[in-house]
RNA sequence: AGCGGGAUGGGAUAGCCAGGAGAUUCCGGCGGGCUCAUAACCCGCAGAUCGGUAGUUCAAAUCUACCUCCCGCUACCA
């Protein structure tokens, strides 16, 4: 790790979070492969010796039960995904230097061998552990096998973390009322034999290391307070059969693996290693950047700061690897502006992307230039479009193809004069702007270095109108042009990390030989060929109405999947493939009307005998009180003649509580009693939306009055 | 309520971490220009208490405290 300004004469590596090989790509995975790809090339492109490796990661309770739903192999399973991310990653240009995986030989050999140091050098002990275990089924229930109550917020949790409530990683035994996943059965606890990882001696290390660590501010904040509160030490085994057995045979008995957070960042290593066996130690050593001197720069979501900025970094240290320099964190991905759900099937996902015929390209600007790395983005088709449209088709590829089209027809290529001092510091200028952002992590900067330099170049030629000049003044066009070409060169050159594809295709209509992507910063300023054929428009304007389409099928496919949600008992995988889109367009299809925010109606219907089920009386309240720690509910006395109910309501925020006695409502009388924050609910005040807007009488229903 | 992220001209965003002239860029609006270019591009204008309050400071959008509101996940949707 070091602290000098990218490039360095040592060799960086670039990973990106392993994706994990349970399901399909979407638009928010998309976007920190891409990040980091688009990082990866940005360093080299500065002249850094980079590599890029990621790996599938194969292990963990998650491909284990999923594997065992769909009664296959859990290898055969993570296979499966592995490989079609295989397939997938190249259509992105997402173009690792190696991808393995976590269960090939290589990981496995790495992971034991690390392993097997730390037990050597005394970080790891023994301890007697409860697991849930499942009586009936004579299973042990390791992590996400077991689902409880969270002992930290009491929400539904999974056995490895609190996953709807506080966000905390869980150690086994800690989940209360455990049950399995697996059959339902109640799990009871049993002692079990483990191993630890000191890392609660590495807090004054991870300390040290959190202050020179670069990257996102997230990923140095959030752990902080980690330490703050105490570091716990990290269980390293799990009772199960899939994942990669501790080393040594003494072992820790029989059905123990390694647990999936172990093996899988050691895969960064492992893929690397892999890369250096491929191509030779001559051309990348693996063993320099992670024993002795390199730039390791991990590029992970938010919600894995954690494993990266704790654990990883006391692995490395107690095992005597380099530490990393920098943790880049993404934020999440919201799909018109609102949260991503794959089991909503609000999402993007990478294959329709893909189908829907556009340019990777297109998507990885719009993913790393919309916001800042650690802000959450939103996507929507609008905003594809306008980002498309005004950037990359107006300002970029307009400028590329107008300054081509001149040159080529007025000069068959190149005028032959050297470059202005003008456009020759203003390229200089984007350069700078190009490597402060590679160093300070914003992937954002680097493409607006480039964007504002075609914004430049377009400035430029208006200013200049050559147009005008060719036959009073040619040698001034001469130069205005020689300039403009440089330009185009210089702007491929810097938007090649995040758009490759169209860069690469601008270097081939000027005549450049080889491939962009070798090409160094210094090549924007380096004097273009001679002559190049005629130029072609690189960018094409998404219409109006495409986007329409792509908004309908959107709002049409969550529909689907929340219609299927209910009535199949909500199992919330997504509908696979490609969604019909309804020919019914209408011009309302962009704009949501207010009744897209509405719940849709019933398609059931009801016969008056269910309707006469539901009791509903006239009542009024008598007294209504908050409830103590809750935001919204109050305790209400709620009088309907018989018989004064207490009823507890979801309505304190939007009334004034001492407002309501005396108030007419209407009360389900024969709901199930319910006990919430501790209080007993006998009924149901109705009230609509969510304003929560009280439901009364206007005429002189007496109380207890049923409705009907 | 917990965790996280926000609150900047009509909309979307930058700047804040390393405080210093009332503030970036994009879209939209208005006016103008140009015609090489994909109705593209260029120029000008439109006037916003940088969420609120109180501090620190010679100086705060930028630091501190408190507050309000918004978003995501989760929750208490009876």
């Amino acid at each position: 790790m070091s602290t000098e300004d990218f490039p360095t004469d040592r060799p960086a590596v670039v990973t990106c979070g392993l994706p994990y090989a349970n399901g399909d790509l979407h638009i928010g995975h998309l976007r920190g492969y891409i990040g980091a790809d688009a990082f990866a090339r940005a360093l080299e492109t500065l002249g850094q010796e980079t590599a890029y490796v990621s790996g599938s990661d194969m292990h963990g309770t998650p491909v284990a039960v999923n594997a065992e739903q769909e009664g296959i192999d859990p290898e055969e399973f993570a296979l499966r995904w592995h490989e079609q991310y295989q397939e997938t990653f190249p259509k992105f240009d997402v173009d690792f230097d190696n991808y393995g995986h976590t269960h090939d030989e290589t990981n496995t050999e790495l992971t034991q061998e690390i392993v097997r140091t730390l037990d050597e050098e005394g970080y790891v002990y023994e301890d007697e552990i409860l697991v849930a275990y499942d009586p009936k089924a004579d299973d042990y229930l390791p992590d996400r096998y077991v689902e409880g109550t969270c002992p930290y917020c009491g929400a539904k949790a999974r056995g490895d973390e609190c996953d709807e409530g506080c966000q905390r990683h869980l150690e086994p035994g800690e989940i209360e009322d455990p049950r399995s996943v697996r059959t339902g059965n109640p799990a009871e606890y049993r002692e079990r034999t483990h191993k630890f990882f000191r890392v609660s001696e590495f807090a004054d290390y991870l300390t040290e290391f959190l202050d020179g660590l670069e990257g996102t501010s997230n990923a140095r904040n959030q752990p902080r307070q980690w330490i703050e509160e105490g570091l716990q030490d990290w269980c390293l085994t799990r009772d199960m059969d899939w994942g990669i057995d501790y080393p040594g045979d003494d072992g820790a008995a029989e059905d123990v693996v390694l647990y999936v957070w172990v093996d899988a960042p050691i895969e960064y290593i492992s893929s690397t290693k892999q890369y250096t066996e491929r191509v030779g130690a001559d051309e990348y050593d693996w063993e320099q950047v992670w024993t002795e001197e390199g730039e390791i720069v991990h590029v992970i979501g938010r919600d894995i700061i954690q494993h990266h900025t704790i654990f990883w970094p006391a692995m490395l240290e107690a095992a005597d690897y380099t530490a990393p320099r920098a943790v880049a964190a993404t934020g999440f991905i919201t799909i018109n502006g609102k949260g991503l759900s794959t089991s909503r099937n609000r999402a993007i996902w990478a294959r329709e992307y893909l189908d829907e015929g556009f340019h990777p390209d297109l998507l990885r600007y719009y993913l790393t230039t919309t916001g800042g790395f650690q802000q959450d983005v939103d996507f929507s088709w609008d905003a594809f479009q306008e980002k498309v449209n005004g950037e990359l088709v107006g300002t970029v590829g307009n400028f590329w193809y107008r300054s081509l089209l001149f040159a080529y027809r007025n000069y068959d290529g190149t005028p032959d004069t050297a470059v202005s001092d003008e456009v020759e510091a203003r390229i200089e200028d984007a350069i700078d702007a190009f490597t402060g952002g590679v160093n300070d992590y914003s992937l954002r900067d680097v493409g607006n270095a480039t964007t504002r330099l075609a914004q430049f170049g377009n400035e430029y030629i208006q200013r200049n109108e050559p147009w005008k000049l060719t036959d009073e003044e040619p040698d001034r066009a001469a130069q205005v042009i020689r300039d403009c070409v440089q330009l185009a060169k210089a702007t491929a050159v810097l938007l090649s990390p995040i758009a490759p594809g169209k860069a690469q295709a601008l270097w081939e209509q000027i005549g450049e030989d080889g491939e962009i992507a070798d090409a160094h910063v210094e090549d924007a300023l380096a004097a273009p060929r001679d002559s190049f054929d005629k130029p072609g428009e690189l960018f094409a304007k998404i219409e109006d109405d495409r986007v329409a389409e792509l908004n309908e099928k959107l709002e049409t496919r969550i529909e689907e999947a929340a219609s299927d949600d209910e009535t199949e008992g909500g199992d919330g995988a997504p509908a696979d493939g490609e969604i019909e889109s309804d020919d019914t367009a209408s011009e309302q299809s962009t704009n949501m009307t207010d009744t897209d925010d509405l719940e849709p109606l019933a398609e059931d219907r009801i016969g008056f005998e269910d309707f006469q089920d539901v009791d509903i009386r006239v009542g009024q309240i008598e007294t209504a009180e908050g409830i103590d720690g809750a935001d919204d509910l109050a305790r209400l006395e709620v009088d309907i003649g018989f018989e004064t109910r207490q009823v507890v309501a979801g309505i304190k925020q939007l009334h004034d509580l001492d407002e309501l006695p005396g108030t007419q409502c209407i009360l389900l009388a024969n709901m199930e009693p319910a006990e919430l924050f501790g209080v007993e609910s006998n009924g149901m005040i109705l009230a609509a939306g969510e304003e929560a807007d009280l439901l009364t009488t206007h005429g002189d229903a007496a109380l207890g009055e049923k409705i009907k």
